[in-house]
RNA sequence: GCCCAGGUGGCGAAAUCGGCAUACGCACGACACUUAAAAUGUCGAGGCCGCAAGGCCGUGCGGGUUCGAAUCCCGCCCUGGGCACCA
């Protein structure tokens, strides 16, 4: 039999099948708490059940395996369990499409991913395993919506929604961001009717100081939701209507140091004042104009901005600071929904009002002049900074910042204006018209109004029976026996809330019910979630910066203030995976760029599907997918296992280790066993580059491999390349679990390599004995040498100096200069 | 327009604190094994000039700081992402 038939039989179907069957049935990755050993809880954002895994989970789950088992090797009780986002309109629209029941749909959708999931070997607690489909589940939402209802935190009002035609469902402001629908980038549409809101408002400011507790979340992340939150400070200001009986326009403006520069009021087009002041004549261009707003003014992303238009009421409001009437103008520009919808234009000093002053010949008095004017300012020109205050009455001569405090108070003195935040964040709209959902526990009785569901009564479940038509309007309101229900207060009869909640509530608090998934008297048990909680890292793509994980951070200080829990941040830390790309464009069915991850699995293996994953890239970078990449990483397992073998084969003889071996390669392969071992450590705790880490894995194989002939002759060299070869598959256990099983258990060890220890190194044998030292004349290196390490900086200038091909160079010039680090280089300037 | 991240061989990338640029891998080439191919193994390889020794150039572009810059500073270009009338 030739050599490569022995060693090439490894059969990774059979082996990995065999592990996950031991892992499974040993229950290997179930914790319980521990108290007195370190937890670390380690999550994945949990997927939504499509059908199958994509390529997407396959990184992330891959990058939070990593992390798990090597947790775990290093001794700590380590949480890592998955669920299932199971609620959401996909299996609605499957049920429209193909006549199938969205629960049906799901649960196999469930059962089949979690099978692929299994197939990749990672290391869940699959005890813990949420669904958030279950009435067990989602009974909970409806517990926390009821109190948050009690606290008036939950409210019912009729607004402006945002509504997409093409989900036929209401969509909270995140997820309508730049004005298209997140799910379907449908152009959303603006609709008035009755939803329900949570008051995630109450938590801006918190939401922007928890910010602080952070620091290790991406810094693109925070900014994102600072952003979105927008706090802004300013003041108002009350500008009086003659026309109107005196009554007042607010405005609201964050440069109230400009007011004396303020010529024109502006009003929102959506206004209440808007109506009454524009003439008969107006009134109808007005309503068409308010009309064509609302039907998709919002700007999409990349279109350039709308052009300002303006209308003339051809009444006047009285600036409170100079006493003068301006004229109160109806302008496109000024939106309803953030501050008062009206403004006061201060032209000389705003852009968008400078724009629309020089556009309708109103005057642009400078009010403000910058601190050390630039000789080529002319006066008329637009100058945004703070400055100076110059023809501001009283206040001329102060600097911006204190004429904002002053004026503010003079303001609030004289009862036309007070100091005030605004922030653009708006409180969360839950209701979507939808089945497949939690259904709001309320009840509209006609005598006692809006009732919540009794506590007692929860769940509300989502009734099987229903008809799915893609119809306008929700399957729960067709539904008799789900409407029609008798008032609780009362007992007369009463209609049942139909409206059911945006799916992202069931994931702003799923990190919690892992800590306690069986829990039945409420959402989790205190005990478990202060033992488990916080999330320790937080796993997944960053698309989520201003949904999900806002409304995570929303819902933990909501709970904390109900007193469940002590927390008021979730997550501490956030890794945010980057995309998963082939071809220049992230993978999906439209591109029709979808690489399967069952197809590679079957060709390759997990191991070497999970191997090439995380070697391609480090996880926040994107990820481009290269058909030949798993190929290589393939190649590398069988390399190893080759190497295993040969070197298993050449230990197993006992009586033949007499001889002597090469010291050379003694040295070598131990100085890099505890290098790698360090740098691996490293790499996977400190800066998650598992890339690296394998690199570092794959260098030592190199090593390993280069220097076992010369050590297999001595007992000190067997021992050696024992240890090393140990060291070989525990370094790869975190990453390859399979195959370090297999190759662990053939090691003749009896508990699974992943309860096996990380193993340590010693810092004086991973240091080099020697140095190299490079020799630069003028910058430019011209020669090296080696010497012992920490030679002085006067033994290596002397050396350098000495060196033939450097004296050559240096014959006839003057040496200026040397410039000598240790262990480093010598420079020598001529 | 504003904000953020990035730009290094043919490709994915590395260089962790200002000190050998291109580790590790892919693709490529040569060789070995083979009747042959595949697989596997060994060796090579930034570009240009040169038989070679060696020299010059080189981390998007232009400048600067420094004995020394992929790394720090200034200006610009390009790519990706976010926000986009937020008063």
């Amino acid at each position: 039999m030739s050599k490569d038939r022995i060693y090439r039989d490894y059969d990774f179907s059979a082996v990995e099948a065999k592990w996950q069957r031991v892992w499974d049935e040993t229950g290997a990755f179930s914790v319980r708490e521990e108290p007195g050993k370190p937890k670390f809880y380690l999550l994945e954002m949990y997927p939504y059940p499509s059908g199958r895994i994509h390529m997407g989970h396959v990184r992330n789950y891959s990058i939070g395996d990593v992390i798990a088992r090597f947790k775990m090797m290093r001794g700590a009780n380590v949480l890592h369990p998955i669920g299932w986002d199971a609620l959401g309109m996909p299996a609605e629209n499957a049920a429209i499409k193909h006549g199938i029941h969205p629960q049906t749909w799901t649960l196999d959708n469930i059962a089949h991913m979690r099978s692929q999931l299994r197939r990749m070997g990672f290391a869940y607690d699959w005890s813990r395993e949420v669904n958030t489909c279950l009435p067990e589940y989602y009974t909970w939402n409806q517990w926390i919506f009821l109190k948050l209802f009690e606290r008036g935190q939950a409210f019912r009002r009729k607004s402006w929604v945002n509504w997409c035609p093409d989900c036929r469902t209401v969509l909270a402001n995140e997820q309508a961001a730049g004005g298209v629908c997140w799910r379907c980038s449908s152009p959303v549409e603006q609709r008035r009717m009755d939803h329900w809101f949570l008051k995630i408002t109450d938590y801006a400011e918190e939401l922007l100081s928890g910010h602080g507790e952070l620091g290790k979340w991406p810094e693109h992340v925070l900014l994102m939701q600072k952003n979105w939150i927008g706090r802004s400070e300013g003041a108002y200001v009350d500008f009086p209507v003659p026309a109107l009986d005196g009554r007042s326009i607010r405005v609201f403006t964050t440069r109230i140091d400009t007011i004396y520069g303020a010529t024109f009021v502006v009003l929102s087009p959506e206004h209440p004042f808007s109506q009454a002041l524009v003439g008969p004549a107006d009134a109808p261009k007005l309503q068409a104009w308010v009309a064509e707003l609302r039907a998709g003014s919002r700007l999409r992303a990349g279109e350039a901005e709308t052009a300002k238009e303006g209308l003339d009421t051809g009444k006047t409001a009285v600036n409170p600071f100079t006493g003068e009437a301006v004229p109160i103008w109806i302008a496109n520009y000024v939106l309803m929904e953030y501050g008062t919808g009206a403004i006061m234009g201060v032209p000389a000093h705003d852009a968008r009002d400078f724009e629309f002053a020089t556009q309708y010949g109103l005057p642009i008095p400078e009010v403000v002049v910058p601190e050390t004017p630039s000789p080529d300012r002319k006066e008329d020109e637009l100058f945004e900074g703070l400055g100076r205050l110059v023809r501001s009455g009283p206040f001329t001569g102060l600097a911006s910042a204190e004429a904002m405090d002053k004026m503010a108070a003079h303001a609030e003195e004289r009862g036309f204006g007070e100091k005030a935040v605004t922030y653009r964040l708006r409180d969360w709209g839950i209701s979507r018209q939808r089945y497949w959902g939690t259904p709001i526990p309320i009840i509209h009785c006609p005598d006692c109004g809006t009732v919540p569901v009794p506590y007692d009564d929860l769940p509300v479940r989502i009734p099987h029976e229903a008809e799915f038509t893609g119809e306008a309007g929700s399957p729960l309101e067709k539904i008799p026996g789900f409407v029609d229900v008798a008032c609780p207060k009362c007992g007369g009869p009463a209609r049942r809330e139909t409206d059911t909640m945006d799916t992202f509530v069931d994931s702003s608090w799923y990190f919690f019910r892992y800590a306690s998934p069986a829990e039945d008297k409420l959402p989790f048990a205190r005990e478990a979630a202060a033992y488990w909680m916080p999330v320790d890292l937080y796993i997944g793509g960053v698309e989520h910066a201003i949904l999900h994980l806002i409304y995570a951070r929303f819902f933990t200080k909501v709970l904390r203030d109900f007193g469940l829990t002590d927390r008021g941040e979730p997550f501490p830390h956030y890794l945010a995976q980057g995309m998963v790309t082939k071809d220049g464009s992230a993978m999906s069915k439209s591109k029709g760029n979808v690489v399967d991850p069952d197809e590679m699995i079957r060709n390759f293996g997990a191991d070497a599907l999970r191997l090439f994953i995380l070697f391609a890239s480090p996880p926040e970078k994107e990820f481009a997918w290269n058909e030949k990449g798993i190929e290589g990483c393939s190649r590398f397992l069988g390399r190893v296992w080759t190497l295993f073998r040969e070197i298993e084969d050449g230990l197993s003889p006992a009586g033949a280790a007499s001889g002597a071996h090469d010291p050379a390669a003694f040295a070598r392969l131990r100085k890099k066993l505890h290098q790698t071992i360090r740098k691996v450590g490293e790499d996977i705790e400190k800066r998650f580059h598992l890339n690296t880490a394998i690199s570092a894995i794959m260098e030592f194989a190199n090593v390993l491999r280069e220097t076992k002939d010369a050590l297999a002759a001595s007992a000190e060299g067997r021992d050696l390349l024992r240890r090393a070869v140990e060291t070989l598959v525990l370094a790869l256990a975190p990453f390859t679990p399979h195959v370090a099983e297999e190759m662990w258990g053939r090691l003749g060890k009896e508990r699974l390599v992943l309860r096996a220890a990380w193993p340590s190194f010693d810092p004086a044998l991973a240091e080099e004995e020697k140095a190299t030292i490079v020799v630069e004349v003028n910058g430019k290196v011209r020669d090296r040498f080696e010497t012992g390490r920490d030679a002085s900086e006067n033994e290596i200038k002397a050396e350098a100096l000495a060196l033939p091909r450097i004296r050559q160079l240096l014959a006839g010039r003057d040496v200026r200069k040397v410039v000598c680090i240790k262990n480093k280089i010598v420079n020598i300037v001529v």
